[in-house]
DNA sequence: AAAGAAAACTTAGAACCCTAAACATTCTCA
DNA sequence: TGAGAATGTTTAGGGTTCTAAGTTTTCTTT
């Protein structure tokens, strides 16, 4: 038998002690490990992996993109997309075609199996982000998202300049 | 050549847009990722990974902890601490080591090397979380790791919740 | 004191994401 | 129009983390 009480205890105690302000990384970072957690776990019940959630959520509001297209959409790496993309074309939720005005690009089309998904799995993800908030008041939770949205910001620049300027 | 600026547009042009309540959570996610890529770029300069950073940070507050531990404080399975920490006995960071008083327990301690790395990387981490929450209020940064510890208190009494119950 | 439970470590195997680089196709422009 | 740049996909390989299950040691309880 486990105890998670013990552990979470442990985790939430952690927190709670003086945080020097370096460590909004560590929180931010945990709050990802809980929320995927949380999420994976449901996908489970669905045999459906984190992985190609993502990409499914993506496809049910727009399909035909390109694998490039999906990247950007994932943010995610290439390579990521395509081992994804290929191995939900082998569980048969997509199709991925080259279409004839172009040998290079490689679209990528939700089967029916795909498609009927969504039902399923969207509630999911709506109970994890209604537990996740739950008692939260709007305008704190309209805060927090500012503030991940500008770090990101400020990081993603960061990162085009280190690719710029340091060679 | 790359084109960083064109992909950062489309990322951030991509959480500009209207952002249906769900979607906090990829936020979140997107924000550890750029987190954990401006460190790990930065630590790789000195040859340390992202994986030994996390246990150092604990070690320089206090080694000779177990590797049970260590897991703990750092939020990872015992799996995950094992084979970090066998990697970092390689590279000269830490020693492992079993006490008298007991066969069971492996004790973690830094070299002189291990201790050495805090002087250079400490400041690493101190600039990212610099650039990251460049300019945001510190009251915003507080509502913001309030509202992340409670996501994360939610979802661990959540998953403690269905480790008992859910069999 | 011995049986069984618990704790700590270890092994095995998989999922996910990355970087670097190769390859194929398309575009650009001199 | 043809060389080189740009774009998109794919391959190869590595890092980080997980779950499941095995081993060893220690603790508990009768």
């Amino acid at each position: 038998m486990k105890k998670p009480e013990r552990v979470t205890e442990t985790i939430l105690n952690h927190w709670r002690e003086a945080v020097p302000n370096d460590r909004l990384a560590h929180l931010v970072k945990d709050a990802t490990r809980g929320l995927t957690r949380a999420l994976q776990s449901r996908l489970a019940t669905e045999g459906v992996s984190f992985g190609h959630w993502v990409f499914l959520r993506i496809l049910w509001e727009k399909d035909g993109l390109t694998q490039r297209e999906l990247s950007l959409e994932a943010g995610l790496m290439e390579p990521t997309t395509f081992s994804a993309l290929v191995a939900m074309e082998k569980l048969g939720y997509v199709t991925r075609r080259k279409l004839p005005h172009s040998r290079k690009n490689v679209y990528v089309f939700l089967t029916e199996q795909g498609r009927a998904l969504k039902a399923k799995l969207v509630p999911m993800a709506e109970e994890v982000n209604r537990i996740a908030i739950a008692g939260l008041p709007a305008s704190e939770i309209a805060t927090t998202r500012r503030v991940l949205l500008t770090m990101i910001e400020h990081l993603a620049r960061d990162e085009a300049a280190q690719d710029q300027g340091g060679n």
